[in-house]
DNA sequence: AGCATTTGACCTGC
DNA sequence: GCAGGTCAAATGCT
C-alpha cells in the first residue's frame, strides 16, 4: 500500500516537474518571440501535464476515502415548491450551500474602456436577486449560473460595489461550476466569427450591471472594464472543498479560441476539471500591468474536492501571484518542492499572448 | 414567444 | 428580530 503510494507520489512529482520544465520552455519561447503555434503547443502540453498530475492526486493521495459528491445531480432542478416537499431535503440544500467554497475577487471597472464586463469570467450568469445591504451604499446583486436548471450547476456569485470606491466591484463566488459552459462557448466561438463572438460575450455580462443603481445619487462609472484588478482576497472553504486554480489569462481573441479548444477537448472531458468558478488568480500591482479578466481561462488547474491542503497552504498558493507580480516585468516563476510544493505563476499576458 | 431582470415575499442562520 | 440569501410572479426586452 505504502509502496503504491510512493510510486504514485513519484509519478505525481515527475508530472509536476515536467510541467515546470514546459513552463520554463514556454517562457523561453516567449522571450525569443517564437511563433504563436509553438507557444500554444507548449501551453497545451503544460495543461496535459497538470491534468495527469491532478489525476494522480485523485487516485493516490485520497484513495480509500469515499469521494464526496460534488453536488447532487440537480438539487435545484425544481422550483422551491418541490424542494419544500421534504423538509430534510431542504435543510440539506441549505447546509450544502453554507459549506460551498467561497472566495472573493475585487474587480476594478472604469468607463473609458470597451472591454469585457467586470464580471466576465467566462461563465454565463443570470441575475436572480438584488438586495440593499446594511451599511452598503450600493445594492448587492445575486447571480446564479445560467445552466443551473439544465445542468444542475450550483455556482453563484454576489456582486457588490465598494462604498469607498464605486469603481471597484467585489465579486464573491460560491460553489463551482459543474456545467460545461466553457466548451459550449468554445463551440460558439468556433461558429461565430471572432468579432461577433466577442460582441455577444460583451453583451452577456455588460447587461448584467448596467441597471445597478447606487442608493445615493453619484456619478457612476460604467461597468466596462479597463484594467481589471482582480485579487483573490478571501477563501472561505472547507478542507474537502479546496481547489486552487491557476490560469494564463489572455486578452487576444485568438488566444481565447485556442484556450477554448484546450478546455473543451482535454480538460472538460475530465471529471476533475468539470469547471470551476474562480477563473484565475491574477497578479496585480498596477492597473496597466496586471492580468485582465479573460473571458475564458487558458489554463486552469484544479484539485478535486477531496484534496487536502491546509488553509495556510492555500492562502500561500492563492496569494503567491500577487507577491510575484511586484516585479515590474511580469515573469514566470514556477517553484516546485517535493515535500511542500508551492506554485507561483505570474505572467504578463500581453507579452505572452500578443 | 422566449428569455432576462426586477422586486417583494419568504426562508434560514445568527 | 434582523440581515442576508433565494424564490418566483410580474414585467421588460429582443
Amino acid at each position: 500500500m505504502e509502496k503504491t503510494m510512493d510510486l504514485e507520489q513519484k509519478n505525481l512529482i515527475s508530472e509536476l516537474i515536467q510541467g515546470k520544465e514546459l513552463a520554463k520552455q514556454l517562457k523561453r519561447q516567449i522571450e525569443l518571440c517564437s511563433s504563436q503555434e509553438t507557444r500554444d503547443l507548449l501551453a497545451a502540453q503544460i495543461v496535459l501535464s497538470y491534468e495527469k498530475a491532478i489525476s494522480l492526486l485523485n487516485q493516490s493521495a485520497f484513495h480509500g476515502e469515499t469521494k464526496p459528491t460534488i453536488e447532487s445531480p440537480s438539487p435545484f432542478g425544481s422550483p422551491r415548491s418541490e424542494i419544500c416537499d421534504q423538509d430534510s431535503d431542504q435543510k440539506d440544500i441549505f447546509k450544502k450551500r453554507k459549506t460551498m467554497p467561497r472566495w472573493t475577487e475585487k474587480v476594478k471597472v472604469c468607463s473609458e474602456s470597451g472591454l469585457d464586463g467586470p464580471t466576465d469570467d467566462g461563465y454565463c450568469w443570470r441575475k436572480y436577486g438584488q438586495k440593499d445591504i446594511l451599511g452598503a451604499n450600493y445594492p448587492r446583486s445575486y447571480y446564479r449560473c445560467t445552466h443551473r436548471y439544465v445542468q444542475g450547476c450550483l455556482a453563484t456569485k454576489l456582486v457588490q460595489r465598494l462604498n469607498e470606491d464605486a469603481s471597484i466591484l467585489e465579486v464573491t463566488y460560491r460553489g463551482r461550476h459543474t456545467c460545461r459552459q466553457s466548451s459550449h462557448l468554445a463551440t460558439a466561438s468556433a461558429t461565430l466569427n471572432k468579432q461577433e463572438f466577442k460582441q455577444k460575450e460583451n453583451e452577456i455580462t455588460f447587461r448584467q450591471h448596467e441597471k445597478e443603481k447606487p442608493k445615493q445619487p453619484q456619478k457612476m462609472l460604467s461597468d466596462n472594464v479597463a484594467g481589471l484588478k482582480v485579487k483573490t482576497e478571501d477563501l472561505d472553504t472547507r478542507e474537502d472543498d479546496i481547489f486552487p486554480l491557476f490560469s494564463f489569462p489572455s486578452t487576444s481573441t485568438e488566444c481565447e479560441y485556442v484556450e477554448n479548444q484546450i478546455f473543451s477537448e482535454s480538460m472538460m472531458e475530465n471529471n476533475f476539471m468539470g469547471s470551476f468558478s474562480p477563473p484565475f488568480i491574477s497578479p496585480a500591482t498596477s492597473e496597466s500591468n496586471y492580468l485582465s479578466v479573460s473571458p475564458f481561462r487558458l489554463i486552469n488547474f484544479g484539485l478535486r474536492d477531496n484534496v487536502q491542503i491546509s488553509e495556510s497552504e492555500l492562502t500561500e498558493i492563492l496569494s503567491a501571484p500577487t507577491s510575484v507580480a511586484n516585479s515590474p516585468i511580469g515573469d514566470l516563476d514556477f517553484q516546485l518542492n517535493e515535500d511542500d510544493f508551492q506554485l507561483n505563476f505570474s505572467f504578463d499576458n500581453h507579452e505572452l499572448f500578443s
